[in-house]
Order: C-alpha cells, then structure tokens, then sequence
DNA sequence: GAATGGCACTCTCTGTGTGAGAGTGCTAAT
DNA sequence: ATTAGCACTCTCACACAGAGAGTGCCATTC
C-alpha cells in the first residue's frame, strides 16, 4: 500500500463517491467544479495521474475520466471501516420493527433479510444461526393420522425440525407420548456421537425413533448451516454496469443455488470471528461469476453456541457507507436475539 | 373465435412453434423452406394476411414476419391443453425424486419448485397445502431456558408452526406440560370460532396459551394460503425479450414480494377447481407488470381439506407444449402427497 | 518546486446516410 | 384457387464525420 498524501486521499475518496452516485467516470474538470476545488483541472490530473499509476485509479479508455479500481475500492473501505455508524434514527425504525414482529426466528431472519435489502438496494443473504455441535433438547411425537407420525424434535439453541413419518403400524397417541417421554429423558443435553453411543433399546419403537433422531442430528449438522434467507434480489437488476450483459443474471443464479451460496458463505466466514466484518471486493476469493460484485459480511451470534452469517451483495460501485454500518448494525441485533433466545433472558 | 381453415390452423401452429423456438418474427418464405410446404410463399401470404386481419397473428412492423398475438398463443393453447402428457421417463425421474425425498412437506416444496423451473425453463411458484378451514389438532409447550418457551401448534392438514413465548416468570416444564395436556383435551377439533367462543379459564396460563393459539390459528387463516416457493428466478432473465428492457425486473419483483404474489394467485384461481389447468395469456387479469408473460397455473390438494396453488411464470413465448403437462403432472403428484399426508394410506 | 494555462491528441458518442436484405401486398396470369 | 412478378416499406449493419470530453505534456508563472 502506498503512501498518500492528504490531498491525494481527499482526491480520492471525492472520486470514489462521485463515481458510486453517477456511475459515470469522473474526469478532472467535472470534480473542480462540482466540488469547489481551489485548483485548476491541470493540477487535479497530475494526481489522477499519480493515483492512477499507484494503482487506485483506471481508465475505461485513454480519454474516459477515472473510475476506482478494486484497490481503490478497498482503500475507500477501509476509510469507512471503523466509525461508520448507521443514524439513530434508522435504528430506532429497524429495532421498532424487530420488536414488533412476531418472537419467531424464520420471522425475524425473514425481517433481516427484507431490512438489508433495502437499506442497502442490494441482495441479502442471511443462514439461520447454527449450533456447530447439536446437543439434543426434545423431541415431540404427535399422531396425526392412521400411521403417519409428526416428529418435532428440538435442539439446543432453538433449533426446531419437523418430519413426518409413516410407521410399520398404528400407534396410538398415548404410547407416542410415552415413547418421546423415554426419550426426553435419556438423550438431555447429548449430541449426535453420545446418542450413537447408546445400547439399543429394548422397545422397539423406541428404537426406531432414536435413530431417526441421530439421522436428523446428523443431517442437521452436516448441512453446514440453517436455512437461508435472501431478499433483493432483483435490485441489483437496475444497476446500470448489469443493464447489458448478463453478468447480473450470473451472479444471481449464485444467490439461486442453495448450496453453492453456503459453500461461498462458509468458505469466506470461516476464520472471521462475531462482529467482524468482511468485505470483498471484485469477487475476492476465486468467484469468478461474482467479479464485477462486492459482498459485505459479518457473523452474528454466540460464539460456540449458535452463529449464523449475514451479508449484502451487490454492484462493486455499491453504497459502502450505507451498507457496511446496515450489515454491522443488522449482525449485532441478531446476535442479541440470539443471546436472548439462548439464555432466556 | 373465428372458424379457420384447416390450412390455417396447420400454418398457425407452425407459426408459433418456429416462433417460439427462434424468437424471430417468421415469414412466408421460412416458413416454406423450412416445413417443406407444398405451396408457394404468395399462398402462405395470402393465408397470413387473413390470420392477421381475425387477430391471431401481429407484425411487429410493415415488413417484418409475423408474430403471433395473444390471441393466437390462446388458440394454439387450447389445442395443447387435452391431450398433452409428460412423456414416461421424465415422469418416472420427477416420481423418483420425489420418493427419494424427506418425507416432508417443506422438503416436498422445493422440489417441487426445482422440478418446474427446470422442466419449464420458467419461474415456478407454489403455495404449501392450506387447510380452508383450520381445526386445532395438538399443542406442545417446550421449556428453552428460563421464560422462554417453545410453542409448537399442529391444525388438522399437518400445519405446524412454532412460536417462541416469553413469559411473565419461569415456569417448569412440568407444569408446562400439564397445560398443554388440558388444551389438547380441551380444543380438539375445534375451530377458530369455536376456541374464541369458550369461556375463561381458571388458570391463568392456560388462557394466556389459549389466547395465543387462537391469535395463531386466526393468522394463519388471514394468510390465505401458506408459506410461498419459488425457483428459478434467473431462468427467465435469459429470455432474449427481456434482455433489453427492464420489463423483467419489474415482472421479477412480483415475485419478490410475497403478499403480492399471492394476492395474484389467489385472485387468479379463485374458482377454478383441483386438477384444473389455468393458462394467463400476457398478463391477463389485470397485472400490468406481466403483460409481456404467461402463467400456466393449477390448483392441487384435497378439495374442503387441505388446497394449494402452483404455476409457472416465463415469456409470452414459453414453450406451453413442455410447461402445461409438467404443471399438471407436478400438480397430481402433490395432489397425491397431500392426500396420503391427510389420510395415513 | 508546486501550480497553472495552453495545446495537441485520443477516444467515445451521436447522428446521418447508404445499401443490402427480408418481407409484404397487390395485380395479372395460369 | 394458386402463383409469379414487382414495387414498396422497413430494419439492420456499416461507414463516416463532427462534437465533446478528457488526457498528457510542456512551457510558464508565482
């Protein structure tokens, strides 16, 4: 990273935002004037000329005016890191709107998402907070018909899965309850590995539950996170870099593919730690598809209980002042639901 | 309707086939050349120009081909909607999938969205199964931590939702239990009116959970339909009609706003029954915004027990011949899930 | 030495004009 | 009823010129 002076930085930064409001290269003439410099053109493009050869700066064309490049991007954000904060006003609304909804994860995970979306006109993503080692809490059997059973089985953490299953036989609901009443009982607080430890039991419905349980826990955990959530996805549809080709329908088919999305959300997270954010620029990290994009993400939750990861994606000329304090201010509230939903406040 | 020839009605159907594989206006000399027609381009002219004059067929202007009109894909539509099936194999991959499947509703969902947006080359949209008539079926208070509950509502039709409450004080999960027994014998198979019809309880807890189920029965109910699915979203984005215009974007964020998209639907087959198929015609229903799509659209379910609503969204110029026997085979396939959930087969 | 004015140069964008190509409608002949 | 012929219309692709914006460099000024 280079050295800049005080002038060059301004330069810069005035660049940067200019070009993030117009979407139009900036050329000398136009920042003296829109901005009251007290230079003249000449003197403004020497420094263009010097950001430009530092690497901040590029032009589309030898007689375009500047447009950041990604290191410029990344100079910009790292201005705006660390006091940005979102207006009172705006987190009163968004707190207002958290406390008025329903107290329901998906409800609230589907509020974030919507909120992100639109604070920042970008795609939001959010996984649904994910204890990294299950521990087994309750399991419901409910007879709903005939053979079919419905199995609501809860985990630490307010984890909730439903399933129905179709048992050899009819079974009424009295010996259901006493079955998941067993059950209750010997798996508290176990994860996965203790409860696939267990002697089999005797009863044979017992059994057979038991190992729908471990499955379930199983199959929970290995899915590397919950549920996810987006919102916005047709914004970055109106950004006019994606007008013409197709590089927003590449991108978003990303957002589309649940698995795909989480490989990236996973890859990118794993080190960061809670409250930490993280911005890419340009597809940083091997996403070809994403390279005209940026990403904002954070982690929220508790850590070693339950954690989740939220973000924003967007064009790389995206609004970083408003989106980087949206994404920290979003990830901090989840992560107080969460707690409270932890510790029951 | 006018009567046509059955020359005019082979020439149509040409017509929009080509069209709807090339997305190129087709002319006479094409159409010659390319279908191996006995007759000379001045004689499919002539038969055109009739086309045109009864409204089946448009020019985009003086000297393009012809394209076909609204009219003419409602045409060529009701000659598909009969006889037209999937062929075998891809009817046996879906089932496959299908019973590859979780055995659950959510999981049933979004394969089911997957399998049309593939199918189709659209956007898929359904609706889960929603009881017109919600019956209390079976409560479960879970304890989490401190005053924090974990209510899991069953109404007949396998609808669950959960809900986490906070208490006034802690309370153990003993008593917890209790309650919910008392509800379970209380409100079976009951209505919503019927639950806000019964007198106060003597317990305080138990009415305050009373309340709660009833609040949550009456929501779900206002919800007319349940939880929304959707595929595909970029699939259309791809449509060379759309490349340009922002005309699918503004058609995308329908489908991005949850309320809206089942206002549509709702609205749309409102009184069309199980099984039957519903093709809109360039937004036909008044929605602006798809003036430029088609939906083929179908009810699925156990009529008076548990209904949902599937379709699929693409370009006036989707090819109906793959998208009408998938939407209705898909349909037939939830049919048949909803009423096996239902019955216990 | 930093700042500036002047100037030649480069590149895009926009409008215009032209010719090719495709398709049509009409009319007269088969 | 069908067809061949023909004039007409409209789009599309391409080339070309001029305007406009912006640059880089150099000589000059403070």
């Amino acid at each position: 990273m280079y050295e800049l002076t005080g002038r060059q930085k301004t330069l810069l930064l005035l660049i940067i935002r200019d070009y993030i409001d117009t979407a139009q290269p900036v050329g000398s003439k136009r920042l003296v004037e829109h901005y009251h410099l007290e230079l003249s053109p000449a003197t403004i493009r020497h420094e263009m000329s010097s950001l430009t050869e530092m690497g901040y700066l590029r032009q589309p064309h030898t007689s375009a005016g500047r447009v950041p490049s990604e290191e410029g991007y990344r100079y910009f954000v790292s201005q705006m890191m660390h006091n940005a904060e979102l207006p009172e006003s705006v987190q009163h609304t968004i707190s207002h709107q958290f406390h008025q909804s329903r107290a329901d994860m998906d409800e609230w995970m589907t509020l974030a998402a919507s909120v992100l979306a639109h604070q920042s006109q970008g795609v939001s993503v959010i996984t649904a907070p994910h204890a990294e080692q299950a521990h087994y809490k309750h399991v419901e059997l409910i007879s709903t018909q005939g053979r079919q059973v419905l199995m609501v089985l809860v985990v630490a953490g307010g984890e909730v899965s439903q399933q129905i299953l179709t048992l050899a036989e009819p079974v009424t609901q009295e010996r259901l309850s006493q079955t998941a009443a067993r059950l209750n009982g010997l798996l508290a607080g176990l994860a996965v590995d203790g409860i696939a430890a267990l002697p089999t039991r005797a009863d044979a419905l017992d059994q057979d539950i038991l190992i729908l349980i471990a499955q379930d826990m199983r199959r929970a955990a290995e899915s590397n996170s919950g549920e996810i959530y987006t919102d916005g996805l047709t914004n970055v549809l109106s950004e006019p870099e994606f007008a013409e080709s197709d590089d927003a329908r590449r991108a978003l088919k990303i957002f589309e593919e649940p698995s795909t999305l989480q490989d990236l959300l996973t890859r990118t997270t794993i080190n960061s730690h809670i409250g930490g954010l993280q911005v890419l620029i340009g597809g940083e990290g091997g996403w070809e598809e994403l390279r005209q994009c940026s990403m904002v993400i954070a982690r929220y939750g508790v850590p070693g209980m339950a954690t989740g990861t939220l973000g924003v994606l967007g064009p790389m000329r995206m609004s970083y002042a408003r989106t980087i304090p949206t994404v920290r201010f979003v990830a901090g509230l989840l992560s107080d639901l969460v707690n409270d939903t932890i510790a029951g406040k």
